[in-house]
Parts: C-alpha cells; structure tokens; sequence
DNA sequence: TAACTGAGTTGATATTTGTCAACGTTTTTT
DNA sequence: AAAAAACGTTGACAAATATCAACTCAGTTA
C-alpha cells in the first residue's frame, strides 16, 4: 500500500529512493481504511494526522450556524488532505473532512513529518515542492472567487480538475465553487445554449 | 537598509545569523525603492523578484475585461509581495504590483533563492514557515469568501489586518474583500447601529 | 414489490450585491 | 489659491444569487 507514495515521490523528487529510504517512509506513515461517510476529522477535534489518499475520494467542509455544509478541499487518489492550521497549531479544527467514496489513506503526524524531514532532504525537497504548488492553488482559487462570476469559476474548474466532476456529484462541487446547487444547475444549462 | 530583514529573519528562526550569514543574506536582496503609484510588476511580464517590504504599503491586483481591478494582496513592512506562480514558473503574471506608498524593498530573485537555501539552512527554514503560514492563511481566506456573507468577512478582516484599515482606503479593503466600494460603505453603517 | 433516499431540475420569490449617477469632502496637483 | 483628482456616501434601479417548495428520476433499502 506504500507503494503508491514511492511512485508519487519518485515522480516529484529529483533523485529515486534507497531501499533504506523507503523504510523511513514506510516506518512514518501508518495506513488506514476510511469507509464512505465515515469521519477522518471531526470539527473541534485536533487533525492529528495528515493524510495521503492511495484510493478513493475524500471531502473537507466546515458547517455553519444554519447546518449548511460548505467544501473547501476535494481529494481524490494522490491527493493529500488534512487540516493544516490544526495540525500545525494543534489547535481545534473548523472543519470535517470525511470519506466520500471507501478510501485508503497513509497517515502521518506532524512530529513525524518533522522527524523526516531531517532524516531524509527528498522528503524535505517533497513538501517544499507542494507547498510552494498549493500556494500557487490556493491564490488563484482566491482570485477566482474574488473577481469572476459564477459561471466562469465554473468553466475553470471544469478545466482544472476534470476528474472531480466524474467523482462527486454537482451539488459538492456547487459548494466548492461557493454557489447553491440551484445556481450551478441553471448555470449548467445556460452554458449547453452556447 | 538590510538590517529590516536581519531582524525578521532573527525572530523567525530559532538560532541567530552569524556575520557570515547576514553577508550571504546581504548579498542575494538588491535594495530598491519604489515610489508610489509605481509598478513592480505589471500584468504580462514575468516577476522576475519577490520583494520583502522594509518601508512603504503595496497592494497586488487582476485587471479584468471591463478593466476593473481585483485586489488579491496587500503588504506593508515586513510582509513580502510578488507573483509566487510566475516566480517559480518564469510564466508571464496575471497581476499588477505597484506602490500605495513610497516604498523600500529588498529584491530577490529565483536562482538567489534556490542558491541561499543551500548555503543557508536558516534560509531554508524560514521559508518552510513562511509557506506554512501563508497555506494556513489562505485556507481561511478562501473559506471565508465561500461560506461568510460580505459583512462576516469584513468583521473578520478588522480583527485579522486592523494595521491594513490605516494604511489603505476603503474602497481597496472592499476590493480586497470581493465586493464593491459602495457595499462597503452601506455595510459599515449597518454595522454602527448595533 | 413498495418505500425511501439522494441527486438534479425547475419555478416563484426574496435577498444580496452590483451599477450608475450625483453629491460633499478631503487631498493632491498645478 | 485655484483646479483637479480621489474618496466616501447615498439613492434608484438592475443583476446575480439564494431560498423554498415541488417534482422527476435513479438507485438503494426494506
């Protein structure tokens, strides 16, 4: 189950791993099972663990005072989730993450992050990578969703993450685009005219 | 003029720089001044520096069709500005970065990055904190414009950036925020009757 | 097979926010 | 000092989006 995590390091580091480095990889992600609808973090609770998905499909959201869900993150296969301010900070979480399809996750907590990162420079070399990516992500999902319309945040995403849209339903990815399902339902059939 | 970054750097990382390292530190930040109005970056070329802000306010905006512009960052001393996307790619920027106020930079470059983080491990750390905390803070931005109505996420801007409400005018602080000038206006008096 | 649940659509209506124009005030420029 | 520009506010109206309710159509459960 490792494996997946060996071939997505592979690709994005810039020399392949040692046996013995696999081992420390091995050694600081524990595997898990998450079942549809079953939680991985519960709001309040501290995220403990950051997760690598080898299989299946995951979803982070914070509730509001009215019960209504709103998605920050989707994840699919090669994906990471987690709640990186809580997992940090070791602070209570605002959001739940939960599994939306049976999933298969490698977890690792942040002392043993930290612990591999000075054992291994690859690993370092990994997260600077992503974290300099997500950053990229993230300030143009910000710049999306201060400066465009509905409808053109939604022709984007359906640019950018293609495989989403075969992996969770409109109403998910309405609330991850920020809008009511309503919304994205009309804006769908307004675009099929052109 | 470097000595500005010298502190930040001593307060960020946890053992402080020898005179050795401070020359290195010396040696990749170009000084620059930048007076206002004048562009750092304009929309279509490529950000060839990031800048660490010594003195001054800088704001980072998009340009749209009907030639609005959309604010997605705004920095005053100690907080660093550029186009992290065009940075690290070399690709042309989507965005403007001028001065709001008469300002003092210190410039960097990709390659001088890469090359101090090798030399300097407290370099290196430094940035891995920075991204830690700028992902962790744009997490909460964007579950702020998904899920918070205009008046929630001007709220929570006066407590996150009340150093921001003095130095820039309304009419950037709602365009930061993803809505209009006017709406700002009608929002603040609302919120002076409770 | 029948009941049930979740997903998507549609219509009617309400709310939020944007647009445009006007105005007073302050700040900057000449 | 005069003129110009920028800022913030307000009103009337328009557009975008949300809300609520009803309905269809699977797929799942009992």
């Amino acid at each position: 189950m490792h494996e997946a995590l060996f071939k997505y390091l592979d690709k994005h580091i810039a020399s392949p791993l040692s046996e013995k480095d696999r081992e420390l990889v091995k050694n600081a992600f524990s595997p898990m099972k998450i079942r549809r609808r079953q939680y991985f973090l519960n709001q309040g609770e501290v995220c403990k663990y950051y997760a690598f998905i080898v299989t299946g499909a995951m979803r982070q959201y914070m509730v509001d005072e009215k019960g209504g869900e709103h998605i920050v993150h989707l994840g699919i296969e090669n994906w990471w989730v987690g709640d990186r301010e809580s997992w940090v900070m070791l602070s209570p979480s605002a959001y739940c993450i939960d599994a939306w399809e049976d999933s298969e996750v490698l977890l690792i907590t942040r002392s043993d992050t930290v612990k591999l990162m000075q054992e291994l420079p690859a690993f370092s070399e990994l997260l600077h990578f992503l974290d300099e990516r997500n950053n990229i992500a993230a300030q143009k999902r910000i710049t999306s969703s201060i400066s465009l319309t509905a409808e053109k945040r939604y022709a984007d995403f359906i640019i950018s993450h293609p495989d989403f849209l075969q992996r969770f339903p409109q109403r998910i990815i309405a609330s991850y685009l920020g809008i009511t399902k309503e919304t994205l339902s009309r804006i769908r059939k307004q675009s099929l005219k052109k």
